[in-house]
RNA sequence: GCGGGCGUAGUUCAGCCUGGUUUAGAAUAAUCCCCUGUCACGGGAUAGAUCACGGGUUCAAAUCCCGUCGCCCGCGCCA
């Protein structure tokens, strides 16, 4: 018999129906016993009564998040019983058989309402349990109908979704990595991708032309309510564009997922507000300001581009380092002030981030695709040629094969839908995420490992603080 | 690395400031009993807490002091 979904039981009245879930709640009167069932799609109200013996001297027994299998007809409501505050409340499962599929422990935590109050600990140990919410269901499914907003979107533009690599080359500038020890090659790592920057930049050299990727990305740092050790980005990159080309689609692109997804929602100007960087820093002492003009209205959303970033900066020590991203273009009329070393801190780089209610979704740029000016950079950065090319040799010589001049963006998909969400934190829409200092109380990673495992890697453990 | 907040039944909290009638209290979950229409069902009973851990002050510490650990928020950091 064909299994239903509790939220198409309603338009059954009168037939026969086999549903599958867990107890939500349960409430014996005596003689009648209620269980409210709980799938994927909602609520059912289901009545046991003893003249079926089989069934009601079983259901005494139920509690709450056991998982069952019931057998029964559906039947109308009377009128005076009907529960108009769930989907399926003009009507009941009337039972016929039922079936214990598993039993539950007393639980560990409440599933009940939205979870905010309980201690972040038990939540994220017990995470399989905190996800059977309402609130984090929800957040989990809508997070997938964005990314599949994203991939339809861009898949009619012509973009093709290509993978790069998990395992990849530690990059000298930037974040800090997350490591893997190589076996095969002892005393050699690989990183973790902090982005596949340069494998996206590699596939317009290669001819893709439009590429895009649901792309994980990892950056060893501490974590923040919108910051995690790993975050998903939607990563795209386009040839043979300006930037007007990827300001225009990737505008396109939010208004037209806010408009299916949550068509609720206001966007409070369009089109997005163009701020130079400058500008923003003088008027609003942020390179992210949050420009809503209600900041209550749970459904107002204030999108702006912040454009023209400096492309340099000094550090600590005095050397230039990169702002944003060492990869991407300068601004037309500064390259001859880069080529010459002059102005340095003058030198505008055409680097774009989009910004939402006072939080950046996304960064980008238009790239170089000169391996001369590229080479210029590095060497500002105070890189001996040698370093230059044993570091970004690859990218280099990419660029002497024939590189279409290019650029992209890649937006932050789990602030995105933090914000959609109203969520106070990044953690809310994430399956499994980790604590504050990157640890995993369900899994208890980071977790030290066989003296075996480090022995093939050729790895021994110092001492350690503590 | 630094600053702030928090830590009491399975869970969420009260009690702490002002130490002693507190045998650490409630709600909810749990166990048992009663109830044929509830939907946060209701009524009754039972059980459940080394008050995060360690030390100190005191006749007396959940309460005051010091230290440690854990979680959260922020700063630093985050192409």
């Amino acid at each position: 018999m064909q299994r239903f979904l509790i939220k198409d039981t309603a338009k059954h009245i009168g037939e026969k129906v086999r549903v599958c879930g867990w107890v939500n709640t349960r409430r014996a009167h005596g003689k009648i016993l209620f269980i409210d069932l709980r799938d994927i799609s909602g609520i059912l109200q289901v009545v046991f009564v003893p003249s079926n013996k089989e069934a009601y001297d079983l259901a005494q027994n139920l509690r709450t998040e056991w998982v069952v299998e019931i057998v029964g007809q559906i039947v109308k409501r009377p009128e005076n019983m009907i529960n108009p505050k769930i989907e399926t409340g003009q009507v009941e499962l009337s039972v016929e058989s039922l079936k214990i599929l598993s039993e539950s422990e007393t639980l560990p935590l409440t599933i009940e309402g939205d979870g905010y109050d309980i201690n972040e600990e038990v939540r994220m140990k017990y995470r399989y349990l905190d996800l059977r919410r309402e609130r984090l269901k929800n957040n989990l499914i809508v997070r997938h109908k964005v990314i599949k907003f994203f991939r339809d979107f861009l898949d009619k533009e012509g973009f093709a979704e290509i993978e790069t690599p998990m395992l990849t080359k530690s990059t000298p500038e930037g974040s800090r990595d997350f490591i893997v020890p190589s076996r095969l090659q002892p005393g050699k790592f690989y990183a973790l991708p902090q982005s596949p920057q340069q494998y996206k930049q590699l596939l317009m050299a290669a001819g893709l032309e439009k590429y895009f990727q649901i792309a994980r990305c990892f950056r060893d740092e501490d974590s923040r309510g919108d910051r995690q050790f790993e975050h998903t980005q939607l990563d795209l990159e386009m040839s043979f564009v300006e930037r007007e080309d990827i300001l225009e689609l990737v505008e396109r692109m939010f208004i037209k997922m806010i408009e299916t997804l949550y068509p609720n929602k206001k966007i409070q100007e369009i089109p997005f507000p163009r701020i130079p960087y400058k500008e923003a820093m003088e008027k609003y002492n942020s390179d992210k300001p949050d420009l809503r003009k209600d900041k209550n209205d749970k459904d107002l959303l204030a999108f702006c581009w912040i454009i023209d970033f400096p492309f340099f900066e000094k550090t600590e020590d005095g050397k230039w380092t990169f702002v944003h991203n060492p990869f991407s273009a300068q601004k037309q009329e500064f390259i001859p002030d880069l080529l010459n070393k002059k102005n340095i801190e003058k030198i505008v780089a055409n680097q774009y981030d989009i910004v939402l209610n006072g939080m950046e979704l996304a960064s980008g740029g238009i790239r170089s695709h000169d391996p001369k000016i590229l080479e210029k950079v590095f060497e500002i950065m105070g890189y001996k040629k040698e370093e230059i090319w044993e570091k970004f040799g690859h990218m280099l010589t990419a660029f002497q094969f024939g590189t279409p001049p290019h650029g992209g963006i890649a937006p932050g998909i789990d602030r995105i839908v933090t914000i959609l969400q109203n969520e106070p934190n990044i953690r809310e829409v994430i399956a499994f995420p980790k604590t504050g200092d990157g640890r995993d109380f369900m899994m208890q990673a980071p977790s030290e490992v066989d003296k075996k495992q480090l022995k093939e890697l050729h790895i021994s453990i110092g001492k350690t603080k503590k």
